[in-house]
DNA sequence: TAAAGAAATGATACAACATAACATTGAAGG
DNA sequence: CCTTCAATGTTATGTTGTATCATTTCTTTA
């Protein structure tokens, strides 16, 4: 019996997430979340409706795509990156857990995006900065622009 | 003579560091500007060719509003909500000081946004995260979702 | 002040991103 | 089976943003 790869791992993860949420874990979204896991870096919607008809036989459309990317960002297992208009697997698609505070740093040059869990004293000093103008916080999702490790120390040479 | 209104001196200000700057504050940015000012909340790209159209006797197209909101963001006068693809005038429009480390809030219900100053403690906390995975920050702005105050306490009824 | 150069805008076309609305298919439960 | 609802198909259209080349307007300077 063969051993299991980390994608399908990752993948046996997420299916077992929405299915606890009462959710299908269809071949379509199957195949789109492995796309977007494989591709390692943040796609689009119109990416991911190149690739999926470009990788099977069948083929989806864009409406769909977008349908199942919605799904999967309910699921928390995708996150979209407004600045980019792209979207790009949880980093903690092997975790049971669910994540709490996290955001994005983004590199301008390579357009690599990693993110990252914000530590107990950020997340308060955000909470208490946006509570002091009377605002309530849903979500703290946000991305940064920089440059990364590679990045700069590429142009830093 | 007459004196001059709040928004006169926005535009005042708001000129001189154009020039400042070795721009040019021509009519058409004159009145996008404007027109952007008065609206008092987020606008689209759109939005403001439509508004300028109205209320102008000349004619703007959606590609020369672009090219104006560029230059105002790059000259500090204008930020860009990416999450909203919407755009808003500094609040610091009235300030002789160029501004910092900045975020907004933006109310899921009334779509508001409302420009926050980091205290240096925020600021501290962020780029010592940032900079724990090895990234180089360049532009810190960002947007966090949630209810204003109006909004909230409307809701709670 | 006329010519040259640079900045700003016009005009047209198109690319990229996203949703509306209604039809059809397919899985799960009784 | 058959009903029901979730998921996807299909088509059209709305929204956001950029490429490219021409023209106008302002500024500099010879
Ligand atoms: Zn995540
Ligand atoms: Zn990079
Ligand atoms: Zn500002
Ligand atoms: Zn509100």
């Amino acid at each position: 019996m063969r051993k299991l790869t980390l994608i399908d791992k990752l993948l046996q993860n997420a299916e077992e997430k929405c299915q606890a949420a009462g959710g299908r874990f269809t071949n379509k979204r199957r195949d789109i979340l492995e796309n977007l896991i494989r591709a390692e870096h943040p796609l689009s919607a119109y990416d991911l409706v190149e690739l999926y008809n470009q990788s099977s036989e069948q083929k989806i459309q864009a409406m769909s795509v977008y349908r199942i990317l919605d799904f999967f960002i309910e699921m928390q297992l995708v996150h979209k990156l407004p600045t980019l208009n792209k979207y790009v697997v949880c980093s903690h698609l092997a975790c049971k857990h669910n994540h709490k505070d996290q955001y994005f740093v983004v590199c301008k040059n390579c357009g690599d995006a990693q993110e990252i869990a914000m530590n107990p004293t950020l997340t308060k000093e955000l909470n208490e900065s946006v509570s002091s103008v009377g605002f309530q916080l849903i979500d703290a999702q946000f991305e940064l622009l920089g440059l990364c490790n590679a990045c700069a120390s590429k142009a830093s040479n």
